[in-house]
RNA sequence: GGCCCCGUAGUUCAAUUGAAUAGAAUAUCAGAUUUCGGCUCUGACGGUUACAGGUUUGAAUCCUGUCGGGGUCACCA
């Protein structure tokens, strides 16, 4: 079926060759909802035109309104208020629409791989803490888009880049070495990352311990941060590290692989994964081979100290360091030398990295290096930056013992769910490993979205009281929703298939459902063309919102006696079913059949 | 200080990227149901879109300035 707005358009231009004889630009078309104030379904906006008709905008919108109305099936009426023209749409292109789209599975996702590969890099954790409720939202993000873009048709490859060595890493070793007593996630019972976590934390303890003890000694607060015991060891620990030392070497691999298989665990509670990991430890090396090979590229420059420099001052940028003097790569080196392997291995049309908006700067720059290095697929590199979340107390610091860890997070809210399921006892009859199931689902969709509801690129603020709320614009209110249309289905044993309800009287509450189901690849499209989680999910909100109207407004569907309304009805109530369950699939929550 | 982002009901978020009287949720108050799951539905209350100018038939949205908040400016990642 051809889409409504192609019709009207194509209705709209004829229009004006026939009242105003005169042709107009397709572009000029602005089709919108109507208000839910006015009458009718579709607004033509008149404003455009007037310099064409050459009349005011009522004079201009009622011509347009009444040449519709009598040559055009789809349009039985209209009216004019100010410069809009409202149009109402003959129901029966709603009621044709649903029986065609009644058998689609995947109603509004494109056909798999029929568009360009894209990459899509998350999570990215250093490997010397545990994940915290940025993590989450960076992953939540992450793991909806690629779905989205999946959705919309691209292949889609996920990765992520494990920051799995640096300075940062070998404080924790050190920490460790002279305070862990052999400490062992087994012997400790400690998740890996924890464990790993609390060295990292013990580091920076007895290190200001020392810079204090320095400064009381009479050093500058800088000169104490150098000289410091400690930090020399973990720098010479860096150094043993990169030269090779096989003791260094094998504590590094036994101390990340404890921190692996932490993550692996707090993955799968997300639910979340990937396709390909890459390793910095891999990397970092091949970043500064390719800044060698490139040093005849234009403003690539080399000071007197030998660290290797690129002047970005034409573009408004920075002077940038590549190579430190002696030689070894910092961080903006290892992602050119990992977007450069990626390119070779994928060859992806964008390149997309959920990374939190204070790297704005510095994926401005990496992507500018890269095309002046020559490559073109540069141009693909998209940073999908995202805002930091707020706590009611302010920022998270974790200094401050105010970080939200991941893990805790979660298993709150899933005991919160826990609490309010079984205060509600409808599960009396349910095996206990179905509801430890349920429970997570409940739980983790009311976390994941509270967070994906928001504007990826707005800042937003995370209230624990609230997140667990399950009434209103929250997870479990979409569930729930979803729990009762499948209650309606498997009560009226209801097969769906195409049926024909041609002669149905289609009511308004019909058509406003079936009208907000027809606005669902279009919400695709346009979430995944602004890699906006939020959008499917306030669309989802919308169409449950509709939904649960038309329930509560629609007497008793099983008990109606007219087949063809009946099959009508049933059907409304399994493609909104279906439209949730895929929209929540996108943002990476599942949806139970009881709850 | 230079550069970048953001200021919308008490609070948390929307607003099809320039259109009609700026919408939801929450909180508070008032109601509905011989009904398929009351974790439902309907109302009321709540706004000078930070402020001041400008562009436009039309501005929360675009431009300029002011104030306020955040980020970033490392031979850290």
């Amino acid at each position: 079926m051809e889409k409504l707005e192609n019709l009207l358009s194509t209705a709209i231009k004829e229009a004006f060759v026939a009242v105003f004889e005169t042709g107009i630009d397709e572009k000029q078309i602005q089709l919108q909802k109507t208000r839910k104030e006015f009458e009718g379904d579709v607004t033509l906006v008149v404003f455009p035109f007037l310099r064409v008709t050459k009349k005011g905008p009522e004079q201009s919108g009622e011509a347009i309104g009444e040449h519709l109305k009598s040559n055009s099936d789809l349009v039985i009426g209209y009216n004019v208020v100010k410069g809009f023209l409202n149009l109402e749409i003959n129901s029966i292109y709603w009621s044709g629409f649903l029986n065609e789209i009644a058998e689609i599975e995947n109603f509004g996702f494109e056909a798999v791989n029929s568009k360009d590969r894209v990459m899509v890099e998350y999570s990215s954790p250093n490997t010397n803490k545990p994940l915290h409720l940025g993590h989450l939202r960076n992953n939540f993000l992450g793991n909806s888009v690629a779905r989205i873009l999946k959705a919309n048709g691209h292949e889609v490859v996920k990765v992520q880049i494990i920051n799995d060595r640096g300075i940062h890493i070998c404080k924790s070793m050190v920490a460790w070495q002279k305070y862990g007593n052999g400490e062992t996630p087994i012997s400790t019972g400690l998740k890996g990352d924890k464990l790993v976590g609390n060295y990292y934390v013990k580091f920076d303890q007895v290190y200001k311990e020392q810079i204090a003890a320095l400064v009381a000694e009479g050093k500058t607060e800088e000169e104490a941060k150098k000289q410091a015991p400690l930090i020399i060891e973990a720098q010479e620990m860096l150094l043993k590290w990169e030269s090779g030392d096989e003791a260094i070497n094998e504590l590094w691999r036994t101390m990340n692989s404890w921190v692996y298989k932490g993550f692996e665990s707090t993955y799968a509670t997300m639910g979340v994964d990937f396709d390909k990991l890459y390793y910095e430890s891999d990397t970092y090396l091949i970043g500064k081979d390719k800044v060698q090979e490139h040093m005849d590229t234009d403003s690539f420059y080399e000071k007197e100290d030998g660290s290797i420099w690129i002047n970005l001052e034409a573009d408004k940028l920075d002077n940038k360091l590549l190579l430190r003097s002696d030689g070894t790569s910092v961080y903006i080196t290892q992602d050119i030398g990992t977007a450069i392997i990626r390119e070779e291995e994928f060859a992806c049309k964008n390149y997309y990295y959920v990374v939190g908006n204070e790297q704005d700067y510095h994926f401005n720059v990496l992507a500018l290096i890269l095309q002046k290095m020559g490559f073109n697929w540069a141009k693909g590199i998209e940073h999908l930056s995202y805002g930091m979340v707020d706590l009611p107390s302010g920022k998270m610091k974790s200094r401050e013992g105010t970080v939200v860890d991941a893990d805790d997070l979660m298993l709150e809210m899933k005991t919160t769910a826990k609490e309010i399921s079984e205060e509600l006892g409808k599960l009396e009859d349910m095996e206990s490993v179905e509801k430890e199931t349920l429970f997570w689902s409940i739980g983790l969709g009311a976390l994941k979205y509270f967070i994906l509801k928001v504007d990826p690129k707005k800042r937003m603020l995370f209230d624990p009281k609230e997140s667990v709320d399950f009434n209103g614009n929250t997870g479990p209110f979409i569930q729930y929703t979803y729990a009762r249309v499948k209650s309606i289905l498997r009560k009226s044993n209801f097969k769906g298939g195409a049926l024909d309800f041609s002669n149905a009287a289609v009511d308004v509450e019909d058509v406003n459902v079936i009208k907000k189901l027809y606005d669902f690849p279009e919400v695709i499209n346009e979430s995944a063309a602004l890699k906006s989680p939020a959008i499917i999910a306030n669309y989802t909100y919308e169409l449950v919102k509709v939904f649960n109207h038309f329930y509560q407004n629609t007497p008793p569907i099983m008990k109606e006696e007219n087949e063809a309304i009946r099959n009508l009805r049933l059907t409304i109530c399994a493609k909104t079913a279906q439209v949730i369950s895929n929209g929540m699939y996108l943002l990476g929550i599942d949806v139970p059949e009881r709850m």
